[in-house]
DNA sequence: GACAAACGCGAATAATTAGTCGCATTCTTT
DNA sequence: AAAGAATGCGACTAATTATTCGCGTTTGTC
């Protein structure tokens, strides 16, 4: 009855309690630190929640006084990066659309730079982006949130292009997401410079992806 | 011991015996058609052995008559795909290589087209390749083929140009991969016609990745 | 049709792990 | 410093699931 029941309950994610004494938030940290460490050390694999309390130098018992659950630990890692993305795609889509090639080009370039930030700023939970990717019960959120995003990347291309086709709008917000996205995870897991190198060539596969569908003199 | 045994042994993954009487071939069918099934019903989750055992009509001790494990069943689904990438890429290979853009062109829609193939020949088993790719333990297989198929484009790239470097030929192989593997995901996923609206933008991003590191007149 | 080998069975085993609960310890407040 | 709240603990429960093993049945062979 342990397992079902967190499951069928669809989940209460949300933090159970807030911390009330100084002690207790350092412990959220710690939980948090652990969960972050381990996932990365085990590759892409979720942790136990006793390897997280031992490493945590906590026992199981109070992980469950701030989480209601282990997908809720990992959920609270990924909520900052799952969350910034839609602000910063929607803060490309204020600005005035370009009317030439040129100033085309220079919006591209500059959604492009602002995503590229995020990865950047957010590579140490890469791995644990890929774990709930890869865990049942954690994807349908991330789902949620890829819709959102893919939603944002269409809106940004009838920005751009105003008279673009709804299903194309869509479709090419999809494949600049998971080509961003694949392709970002590679170059983060390459040096520096190998990264800056793979987003040039992003770059350029966007270009070419999305050039053919704004009518541009 | 169950468990770990398997895990520590580090898997011996061929089939455990060949069948010998007529009916029992016949039971390796229904178990890999059951496995196929039921990992297309889940989503992208492996299903465990009972419920395999249940859908082929037979009782678990029989699937350990033929597979040493459960990872062996779904390897033994994708094996034929995994298999048959580094074989057709390898193909493209053996051609003289084109001298001008426009045969150049055409070299890159070749390979294009032959590995668009594999990927409509094989749709009803991605839910197996995205699960295998979701599962710690048989990930690690996956990526030995990963490996050799992003060698063979970066060869294929460098049969193209041969003054081309080793490093970007390694790089552009990996992102090729990816972004074709990506964006066939998404396709196969929807309906015909946009899968194949979609093999024009990938066509499109494949060409401008590669374009600018074979020098062309 | 008799014999052995192959096959099929499924209850039992054992490993793993998420989550609970009552007791112990520490902090805050007055 | 005493009470009471918050926190911490970890043995225990319960669910899930991979794999085994001995026994009964079917099949192919002579």
């Amino acid at each position: 009855m342990k397992r079902s029941l967190s499951r069928e309950t669809r989940m209460a994610l949300e933090p159970r309690k807030q911390p009330r004494q100084e002690r207790s938030s350092k412990v959220v940290d710690r939980i948090l630190d652990a969960a972050l460490t381990l996932t990365r050390e085990q590759g892409t694999k979720t942790p136990t929640t006793l390897a997280i309390a031992r490493r945590a130098g906590l026992s199981v018992g109070s992980l469950y006084q701030y989480f209601p659950n282990k997908e809720a630990i990992l959920l609270d890692l990924a909520r900052r990066w799952l969350s910034s993305f839609p602000e910063v795609i929607a803060r490309r889509i204020e600005v005035t659309p370009p009317t030439n090639r040129d100033e085309f080009r220079q919006e591209v370039r500059k959604l492009f730079i602002d995503t590229s930030r995020i990865y950047l700023e957010n590579a140490t939970l890469m791995p644990v982006i890929e774990a709930i990717s890869g865990n049942a019960d954690l994807r349908p959120i991330q789902d949620e949130y890829d819709d959102q995003i893919i939603a944002l990347y269409a809106a940004w291309l009838q920005h751009v292009n105003p008279t673009l086709d709804d299903k194309i709008a869509s479709r090419l917000g999809v494949l600049m997401m998971d080509v961003g996205h694949a392709c970002r995870l590679v170059g983060l897991k390459r040096d520096r410079k190998t990264y800056d190198l793979i987003e040039d060539d992003v770059e350029r596969m966007w270009l070419a992806l999305v050039t053919p569908y704004l009518n541009l003199d």
